[in-house]
DNA sequence: GTCTATAAGATGATAGAC
DNA sequence: GTCTATCATCTTATAGAC
């Protein structure tokens, strides 16, 4: 047995989304990609917000289980670090929806349906929360050097390589270019250990 | 004597940009706000995508501006990064489009029109060069401290601290509040120094 | 749950008068 | 250079049959 229709619009919509941008796509786009009609789609998600925050929720909750997986157990800190890495690489280079729709979204804040900015905030503040528990961890174990932070704390630190994971992104979007982002986040965990 | 047309609609049409992309602005947006009718703004920009051409062609020539004259002179290689970084922490701070177009752009980049997809990528690797040369500046003059780069060279800093900047933008509008952008910018250019 | 049909408004863009 | 009027198309969303 296939996939159930919502499951099917998400994924559709997903893509779709981290391809053009909240305001780049629409019903119909997703509807005839589905395949089903314009109906049907505002059956499972009336409104567009509906689907954005539906989109955005799913997104973070794998996101997190991923993330949290690779935290159970022993793994230190620098490999909690570098599993959030390569999440990233590996979807950077991916067919399907090459970008984080949490970044794409962030820039598009202001033009966003206030439900759909509230799960974008939301998911920034608990990613910087999860790496700096893991540079936390780092710090502890060894894995990672306190003396290469230079003065800065793990909240600070998380804070820079979110950005800096970000900002890589988009750095390979514009260049059209996935080896930018490899080279970005390679060299910086390397400089980390 | 007031600006000349063309200006004040460029002046519209980037605050519109920069705050809600390239999907979410229209000929409707910009005509009411210069104010004008719609095809008075077609007349001086018939296709949207010469709107957002020329938008980021303006704000890439006043950016290097800005860029080069604190290049010129006996500028230190450290005080051309902390410009380059003063420059983004008065936007973010600023009222009216507080984001950079390009890294907005960047996120949209597979649904713009290809010339403005060319005009951004452009900028972004002009970007990347200028912060290269600044960095070696650095490093020759001392400013910049070599060891603390760790392995890395001028070039894969220069990547590193532009997706940082950009990265930092948009926790900053993800999280409604540009303090994290200065205190991301900061620590970073302490680490360097 | 899915469809056809349709509404009410926005979109990028043009024609032609002044 | 600016306007009013208009275009074809697309947008989100609803009504109601099957």
């Amino acid at each position: 047995m296939p996939q159930p229709t919502p499951d099917r619009i998400l994924d559709c919509a997903h893509a779709l989304l981290a391809t053009h941008g909240y305001n780049g796509f629409s019903y119909a786009d997703v509807a005839r990609r589905v395949p089903l009609s314009k109906p049907a789609v505002h059956h499972h998600f009336p409104a567009k917000s509906d689907l954005g925050v539906a989109v955005v929720r799913r997104y973070r909750a794998r996101a997190f289980d991923l993330l949290d997986g690779a935290s159970r157990g022993r793994a230190s800190g620098r490999a909690r670090l570098a599993a959030y890495i390569g999440y990233w690489r590996d979807c950077v280079t991916a067919q399907e929806s090459p970008f984080c729709v949490c970044a794409l979204l962030a820039a598009e804040m202001p033009s966003l349906p206030a439900p759909v900015r509230a799960e974008v905030a939301g998911h920034f503040r608990a990613l910087q929360a999860w790496l700096a528990d893991a540079i936390r961890a780092g710090f502890g174990d060894g894995s990672l050097a306190e003396k290469a932070a230079q003065h800065r704390d793990a909240d600070a630190l998380a804070a820079e390589l979110m950005a800096l994971v970000h900002g890589a992104m988009l750095s390979a979007r514009a260049m059209d270019d996935p080896g930018v982002f490899d080279r970005i986040a390679a060299g910086t965990l390397r400089g980390l250990a």
